[in-house]
DNA sequence: AAATAAAATTAGTCTTGACTAATTTTATTT
DNA sequence: AAATAAAATTAGTCAAGACTAATTTTATTT
């Protein structure tokens, strides 16, 4: 099995690899992680040993058909542990990240798929993230934004692009939730602001980068 | 806070303290850990500058205050997941000591007191151990043991005293449980091995060293 | 009391996974 | 094409936490 770090470098790998769909160099993984260059080449190395990555200065860094299986493994681990933090402890969606953080690494064989049906084998995370089944397929991720909604549209939020505290602590602050309603009355050309109505609540205006962070349904 | 060793080796000391009221030694550190006695001597050094524990060649290693609380809020959450494992996930009492090892480490300021909680504030754990409460506090460890019942004499197991899977599993097989009504109908005087009745069922012989290991009340 | 055995300790080594500093390679400007 | 900047890599260091081997201290026998 994979040590701790080994398992926070696949996922992070993982993660860079379905979020963008460029080349992974070391330097992204690095900031990614807040490591030094120098210790991800050292990783790099061992996880290309161990045949969970391969590496090439062209192709940058990519999972194999056994590092991609163990990276959605720790995944649905992560995820499931979320939903059980947040359904059965009563965590805010802005607390249960982190304690997921430790919770995937748990190992034993039937746990996760255990839990899962003690869950009743959600779909998708409290972040609108999909969870991955047991064989590892899972349902599609959910990619407009509200940043991608015209002047006038009305969504509802699906998913959070971004997980930290600081986000959701502020979607916490405008009554914003999985499942908000959300009307965009205006953008403003100067600097891409959104003014937005919150549940046909008065007008609020937020920011582009704030409007590419919600995964939203039209 | 603490490291996973570090805390390791509380617990350690802590189970060693409550089971044997003798002097904790380097070697008895090392043996139940399964470690090198020169490896203890090193975090003997770590954890007394930390002021967890305080050693002296006369009385040994002994828990400081602080190094009480921190050892027993691990215990506490040991014991917790287990609960949870067993009643929620439907483990088998000889499978959820392993899971609740690594478990006992997650660290977060609510978690234990949620846990507790949602598992409806239970007072024992699957293997009849105290849980010990928010405040430290806990409910007293059963002592007498089957090898304490008198010949003709009845009695019920409230908890085992070993807890590694190959005496669990025995435990299944032999169809004994937490609540199980055991007759002693005689003890071999060659070996100290008793004959006994589960559940009114059929004479079964077991060791001394079984009955040794399970806790009953009369 | 001396001899022996056991326990504790020290000294030195190893692995993991981080780091910094220096260097080499690759990419981007001018 | 040369100069410069950025990225990748190498070399060397460090701390944690384990180990072995050697030594010292303490306890037990004879
Ligand atoms: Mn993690
Ligand atoms: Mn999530
Ligand atoms: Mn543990
Ligand atoms: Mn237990």
């Amino acid at each position: 099995m994979h040590t701790l770090s080994e398992e926070n470098y696949l996922k992070c790998i993982y993660r860079l690899w379905h979020d963008k769909g460029q080349k992974i160099t070391p330097t992204a993984i690095a900031e990614s992680l807040g490591n030094n260059p120098a210790s991800v080449v050292d990783m790099i190395r061992k996880l290309t040993d161990k045949q969970l990555i391969s590496y090439d200065k062209k192709k940058g860094v990519e999972l194999t058909a056994q590092g991609q299986k163990d990276a959605t493994l720790i995944v649905r681990r992560h995820r499931l542990w979320e939903v059980f933090l947040l359904e059965k402890l009563g965590y805010h969606w802005d607390e249960i990240h982190d304690i997921a953080e430790e919770l995937e690494h748990i190992k034993d064989a039937t746990l996760a798929d255990r839990l899962d049906k003690f869950l009743g084998f959600p779909e998708y995370d409290p972040h609108g993230d999909p969870i991955p089944k047991a064989n590892g397929k899972m349902a599609k991720r959910f990619s407009t934004t509200l940043a991608d909604v015209k002047t006038g549209g009305s969504c509802r939020v699906v998913a959070v692009k971004d997980t930290t505290s600081q986000f959701l602590q502020y979607l916490v602050k405008l009554d914003i939730n999985i499942g908000t309603k959300i009307q965009l009355i205006e953008e403003i050309p100067f600097d891409s602001s959104l003014v937005i109505s919150i549940n046909g609540a008065e007008h609020k205006t937020v920011s582009q980068k704030f409007g590419e962070s919600l995964l939203i349904d039209m």
